[in-house]
RNA sequence: GCCGAGGUGGCAGAAUGGUUAAUGCGACGGACUGCAGAUCCGUUUCCUGGGGGUUCGAUUCCCUCCCUCGGCUCCA
């Protein structure tokens, strides 16, 4: 198991990390509330701990990746009064969207994604638990968790709470005891899924879902838990409170994670300010390869900015530009069948790729430096450009060699993911008919003709370029 | 008001107690081209929000102020 170090948000610094039964990592990332589409705001943290998930699995940790689905809240309830549409119904329709837009963009290394309403007895069980140890008091049907019970509540956000604004953001709950309580059990009004209780019909609290189900998954005290800066306070704070008075034991989690916020031109993406871009959108438009570059080429606890219609262009050409070794290659690696000979590499550049891998990991290795990595395969592609003319000639083992960065960037951040339809056969058959076509017309200067084959070429998403050597050509667009 | 995260070139965005502060995008000039594109070569740019302190030396550590963003009880 490689050592590396984390920002531990609980303690504020960099640290090692040390899992409690290595090499098993109990890893908890607090997922979507699928009341809407996701948008590219939630795709940066699900991108980021997706690279941690690989990394760790990379270094010789075995993760167990949990990711929550809060398939019924408040949202949920009133976005489908809104549709006319069964809030669980809603919900699995939005989160199967999320899952297969997650699918393409390369996030695979989540194990288990429990739905809230999947563990109501668990949660049933942790309320009364609570409620007996006296941290807990039933109110007009609902359940509450009373704060001021649990000494070191905001330790997490260093937030006290006799300095915090009742009704700040959302309106004080007339029958809580005190305005820094929070509902762990909600009276249900007619209509609305619900499950008996011994406090009356009802639904889970937000909070409390993810301790049920980290209690049931993990047990009282587990390795990493994840999720977006913004949910520090107060659900990071009221899982701590909830499962630590609930076991007895502490602390809940060894290591928090918070990624970073994506700004739209200064601003939260949220739906409330209505400057949301969809993920589906962005997907079909720029594919994974380019949001994944975008993301991870900033720290993850830096806000990153994104604007409409030049962050990801931007990211487009850069992406263009530190994949052109690597798809070449692998364009070379898989039209051929079996081992091709060749020139192999000198002694000196095998040795140089060699090397760059153990940077890279030892890149990522301190607090997840996506960026930094990401100068470094930069500097690699630079490096290989000068290979390019002479690509062809090479061994089938020595481009595996050269490929190495690459390889490593596939495995760790996910970039150069390739679609299906490149390896598609056809394509490489009759492409290469096309272009001597077109070569002929060039030949006899019948220009009109050559760039109408290159045209309807460019629309079926095939991209001509010449040089000294003669004509290439790969697919142009988004990778699916 | 309180808590937290940030403030680096035209833009995005890293790093470091000490030579030219990475990388990418963009722009400009050149090579190549039937044209385009890609590629190559070259040029272009920050003395790191303001002030003070520690130090031989700070952008980096400390203090303070300003600004931006997030949170302040169901936001990734």
């Amino acid at each position: 198991m490689r050592r590396f170090t984390l920002y531990d948000s609980m303690t504020r610094e960099v640290r090692v990390f040390a899992p409690i039964a290595p090499p098993r990592v109990g890893m908890f990332v607090c997922g979507l509330t699928p009341y809407d589409e996701a948008h590219v705001g939630h795709a940066r943290t699900f991108v980021f701990f997706d690279v941690v998930a690989r990394a760790l699995r990379r270094w010789g940790y075995r993760v167990f990746y949990v990711q929550n689905v809060t398939n019924l809240d408040d949202k949920v309830i009133a976005r489908g009064a809104e549709l006319g549409e069964e809030p669980l119904a809603l919900a699995e329709r939005n989160f199967l969207q999320w899952r297969a837009d997650s699918e393409r963009l390369g996030i695979r290394s989540v194990g288990y994604y429990p739905y809230a309403t999947d563990y109501v007895p668990e949660i049933l069980s942790q309320i009364q638990t609570l409620i007996d140890r006296g941290y807990a008091y039933p109110a007009d049907g609902s359940v509450y968790y009373s704060v001021g019970k649990f000494g070191s509540y905001g330790r997490l956000s260093g937030q006290r709470t006799e300095s915090l604004r009742p009704g700040a953001r959302v309106e004080v709950d007339r029958s809580k005891r005190s305005p820094e309580d929070f509902v762990i059990w909600k009276a249900t009004t007619p209509g609305e899924p619900s499950w008996e209780s011994p406090w009356g019909p009802g639904r889970p609290g937000w909070h409390i879902e993810d301790t049920a189900i980290t209690l049931r998954l993990f047990g009282p005290r587990y390795d990493l838990h994840g999720g977006g800066i913004d949910l520090i306070f107060p659900h990071h704070e009221a899982e701590i409170a909830l499962a630590e008075a609930a076991t007895g034991e502490s602390p809940l989690v060894n290591y928090w994670m918070h990624s970073g916020m994506l700004n739209l031109g200064g601003e939260k993406m949220s739906k409330s300010l209505g400057n949301v871009v969809s993920l589906s959108e962005a997907l079909d438009e720029f594919g994974p390869n380019v949001l994944r570059l975008f993301y991870l080429n900033a720290h993850y606890r830096s806000p990153l900015d994104f604007v409409k219609g030049k962050s990801l262009e931007e990211a487009r050409e850069a992406y263009a530009r530190l994949a052109l070794p690597a798809d070449r290659m692998a364009g070379v690696l898989s039209r051929g069948s079996g081992d091709r000979s060749g020139t192999e590499l000198s002694e000196a550049l095998a040795k140089e790729a060699e090397s760059l891998v153990d940077r890279l990991d030892a890149t990522l290795a301190e607090d997840f430096n996506t960026r930094e990595a990401i100068a470094l395969l930069f500097g690699w592609t630079r490096r290989l450009v000068a290979e390019l003319p002479r690509l062809d000639s090479y061994s089938t083992d020595a481009l595996s060699d050269l490929y190495g960065p690459y390889a490593w960037a596939e495995e760790v951040l996910g970039l150069f993911v390739r679609g299906p339809e490149e390896r598609a056969g056809a394509w490489e058959k009759l492409v290469p008919i096309l272009v001597s076509a077109r070569a002929r017309a060039r030949a006899r200067g019948d220009f009109v003709e050559a760039d109408r084959i290159r045209g309807e070429l460019a629309a079926a998403g095939i991209r001509l370029e010449d040089d000294a050597s003669g004509t290439r050509w790969e697919f142009a667009g988004p990778n699916p």
